[in-house]
DNA sequence: TTGACTGTACCGACTGGACGGTTTACCTTT
DNA sequence: AAAGGTAAACCGTCCAGTCGGTACAGTCAA
């Protein structure tokens, strides 16, 4: 049937693991039973388990990337307006960003090295933040304080509310589009 | 005669391991090489190892609350200057916070409810943001800001420069001072 | 002052369990 | 029957925590 989702479930399961039981607990065993498989099913799909924790990074940060290039097709793929396209794309992931992200966590216990996927994207975003119509240090502090929202929320220790949220993302949309002054 | 500063040597070899090892390294017997005493020694001053990584986080929350107060003080602790206060502690932490923040990653490694010091500080913190005469909005824009920066180091996924930072800086602490409308 | 006793600090061998990975055997489909 | 996929027993390693022991400083009664 859904033939080679098999992978997909496999890290669908290792999330799981991580949201309700911790990273310390994504063992292959663990993953296995979520997943429904033994641990020589999981290993006939990842070699090692290293390999399934860089798959689930780089899905991580493969999704945000579509949804980003969604949002800047949805300005007209007006480069002025990619920041903007920015803080949309964030706040649009939210949930299933929130629930993605603490991919990070297991990588980032095991070996911080796994992170590269990620470094690279934010390597690149930084370097283009001067594109913008306001300012590269304005922009700047948009995006990290989505990254600030977003690691915040990883960790479990934002103390903020939805209602916060769209406080804050009306704020960060307004500091996307036109300069502070 | 340096009496009760074992502990606290110890767990400066705990940090030190985490930095130059990672996370995942950071054992008993590790910690207890880079400290000078045996796996039994570091026992004796924390029961477990879990002990060891609550009174870790402990000290670097601590440390920070102490840099926060000093920085108001020189503000003459005006309950208006205690976000722009705020901004120079974090700052002002910069290596010192990046070597102690990463405290949390075998915290959250092992167990992620060790974070609960962290959180009461966030709760605490953002509770008081309606007090700062630039409105809750943007107060939170720039803790989050700070947050993103903060974390983006510790995980070592930042690509600023030193440069780049003393540039946000400025901005975050006129954003901290003044509404920006 | 000396010997018995106590508490503090530390060591190092050991144990028991967890975990990553291997191997092998067993199904299904095709 | 061959290939794709899964299960389960097993192995070796790593590691937290235990335990018996050592060294040494202080206390105190005889």
């Amino acid at each position: 049937m859904v033939k080679e989702s098999v992978r997909g479930s496999i890290l669908d399961a290792a999330e799981r693991v991580v949201r309700e039981r911790g990273a310390s607990h994504v063992t292959l065993d663990a993953v296995a039973e979520a997943a429904g498989l033994s641990k020589g099913g999981v290993l006939y799909h990842f070699q090692t388990k290293e390999a399934m924790l860089v798959a689930l990074v780089q899905r991580m940060v493969d999704t945000f990337r579509e949804v980003y290039a969604d949002a800047q097709a949805r300005m007209g793929d007006d480069r002025a307006r990619s920041l903007e396209a920015f803080v949309e794309a964030v706040f649009g992931m939210d949930e299933s960003l929130g629930h993605a992200s603490c991919a990070l966590l297991p990588a980032l216990a095991s070996n911080p090295e796994l992170l590269e996927p990620l470094r690279g994207f934010y390597r690149h975003h930084f370097a283009q933040l001067g594109n913008t119509p306001v300012g590269w240090d304005q922009a700047a502090v948009v995006t990290l304080a989505l990254d600030g929202m977003w690691l915040l929320e990883m960790l479990g220790i934002s103390p903020l509310t939805d209602k916060d949220e769209r406080r804050i993302q009306k704020l960060l949309t307004r500091m996307a589009t036109a300069p502070i002054h």
